[in-house]
RNA sequence: GGCCCGUUGGUCAAGCGGUUAAGACACCGGCCUCUCACGCCGGUAACACCAGUUCGAUUCUGGUACGGGUCACCA
């Protein structure tokens, strides 16, 4: 059996749908899992549509995530005579001809809903009228010529067997008439050329699939395999589910990048958007393991839901289990950015290792600290550690001087003293804690303990909000 | 609308004729703890529907319903 290929073609669209991005790990992992090779192609023959510097967005992502290519990129841009040359070979063998119709005469064979095709108009011009027409500049594009009868089939590696009656199939357009070729064209011409042996692609392609198996025979060229994916979905507030756009939140994968997602992450949750290992229940893959667990057998058929809430879960995992170093490297200069200057960034950082799922929830985590909260005296009051207003008070009253006269303010000086108070006074540590914790933080909710807190908060400001909080109680 | 594809808990999904129908996220309890989180333990929750084939259908076949895709000088 011959070495697989695959390729991933996107057209520089500006940003990489992240249902694009899967796409293109899956046919990474297609050719990667057999030891095969990866072809990148930019299809840009769109010129309408061309957008500035969107060719560095795809390369960007491809190199963040660690899909590396082998060959390419290929620009069709570039390879206009090709594509005529091929187009012309057609027309000579009889499976594709000149088609001088406008615009408008095609808009006018669409009905109400804009639906309807071509009706082969021109499929019937005697040959002095087409070389006529050629001769006065008349402008042309060149069409594919469907059988009108019979049906077309293949074999999808996911769907199983397609087939499509002929007279369902248009007479599409090949060579566009400012003679950029279309992408129903060019890929089919590429994908051979560059020996591309696994077309792998959405599921939009698969009934027009049958129209590139023609394509195919028509040049006596042997058809690729072809896999197929489900579509990436989205659901919105009412519980509607369509194909993921923006109206489902962020979907390109520089949106989730500016959200504090990580590579890592994004990767590992979309290839199992649709993709399941089998005879395991691992979860969590590298890419070098993906590529060694990623089988045809595994892809689903039908479409997946793109759930944030799992993705966050994903995120949450790789950000516990990054290394000190690199996450210092994300989380310090937020903080830094942040943090009033007494803050002790570093601790800090430590106390958030672990409890964010995303780097852009710091700031909403760290509000308190940021500034002194409304306090809500109701939050002293806590059933499990049996603590009252009354209670918060004088632990407050008796442990300011206390602290106050601490020397070494670091958490496990001010811990020690803390639970010296406790034993003195026999109030338990939890309640004191709990008193202190609010005073500091005056939320309920926090990253990390009272001492831990205070560590952060430095001396002074830990005063400070003790002092405050002992005053409100007072007035 | 024609054609094509799909349908297991809220979501991702395993299953490939006989199972107490896995697992994960989310959710809800409990434990632990100087809070939150983590961790651990437990719980709620699913085979769209109707026929047929079969001793037996989540699994095979047909139909219905629902969902999606596609019918461009876009890819």
């Amino acid at each position: 059996m011959s070495e697989i290929k695959t390729r991933f073609a996107p057209s520089p669209t500006g940003f990489m749908h992240i249902g694009n991005l899967r796409t293109a790990l899956y046919s990474y992992l297609v050719s990667k899992s057999q030891g095969g090779k990866f072809v990148l192609r930019i299809e840009d023959t769109d010129q309408v549509r061309h957008v500035e510097g969107a060719e560095d967005v795809i390369l960007n992502t491809l190199k963040m995530t660690g899909i590396d290519y082998d060959e390419g990129p290929y620009i069709q841009s570039e390879r206009l005579d090709i594509y005529k040359e091929y187009a012309d070979k057609l027309i000579q063998s009889g499976h594709a001809y000149y088609c001088f119709c406008t615009p408008e005469r095609l808009e006018s064979l669409k009905d109400d809903k804009g639906i309807g095709g071509y009706d082969g108009h021109c499929r019937y011009l005697s040959k002095s009228q087409v070389e006529k027409n050629l001769a006065d500049g008349i402008p042309y594009v060149i069409r594919q010529k469907m059988p009108n009868e019979g049906s077309t089939s293949y074999y999808d590696k996911v769907y199983g067997r397609v087939s499509i009656d002929n007279v369902e199939l248009r007479d599409q357009i090949l060579i566009k008439a400012d003679g950029y070729p279309t992408y129903n064209f060019c890929h089919v011409v590429d994908d051979h050329l560059m020996g591309i042996t696994h077309v792998v692609r959405g599921n939009e392609y698969l009934t027009s699939t049958p129209k590139y198996c023609l394509l195919y025979d028509a040049f006596g060229w042997e058809r690729p395999t072809y896999v197929h994916l489900p579509l990436l979905m989205g659901k919105d507030a009412d519980g509607n589910v369509s194909k993921l756009s923006k109206r489902h939140g962020a979907v390109s994968f520089q949106d989730l990048i500016n959200d504090g997602y990580l590579p890592e992450a994004i990767v590992n949750y979309i290839a199992l958007l649709g993709w399941c290992p089998k005879d395991t229940n691992q979860e969590f893959f590298t890419m070098d393991e993906l590529k060694k667990s990623f089988s045809l057998e595994g892809l689903s058929k039908s479409p997946a839901v793109f759930d944030y809430e799992k993705l966050k879960w994903f995120n949450s995992e790789y950000i516990k289990k990054m290394p000190d170093e690199d996450y210092n490297k994300i989380i310090l200069p937020i903080l830094e950015n942040l943090c009033p200057e007494y803050i002790n960034i570093e601790k800090l950082a430590v106390l958030l290792h672990g409890r964010i799922a995303v780097f852009s929830e710091v700031k909403e985590k760290i509000e308190f600290i940021l500034s002194r909260l409304d306090m809500d005296s109701s939050l002293y009051i806590n059933k499990k550690n049996k603590t009252t207003l009354e209670l918060c008070s004088q632990i407050l009253n008796e442990s300011l001087p206390l602290l106050e006269n601490l020397e070494n303010w670091d958490n496990d000086s001010l811990f020690a003293l803390l639970k010296e108070y406790s034993a003195s006074s026999g109030i338990k540590a939890g309640a004191v804690m709990w008193a202190v914790r609010i005073a500091v933080a005056r939320q309920s909710i926090t990253p990390g303990g009272a001492t831990e807190l205070m560590e952060v908060f430095g001396k002074n400001e830990s005063i400070e909000r003790i002092k405050l909080a002992v005053s409100e109680f007072n007035a």
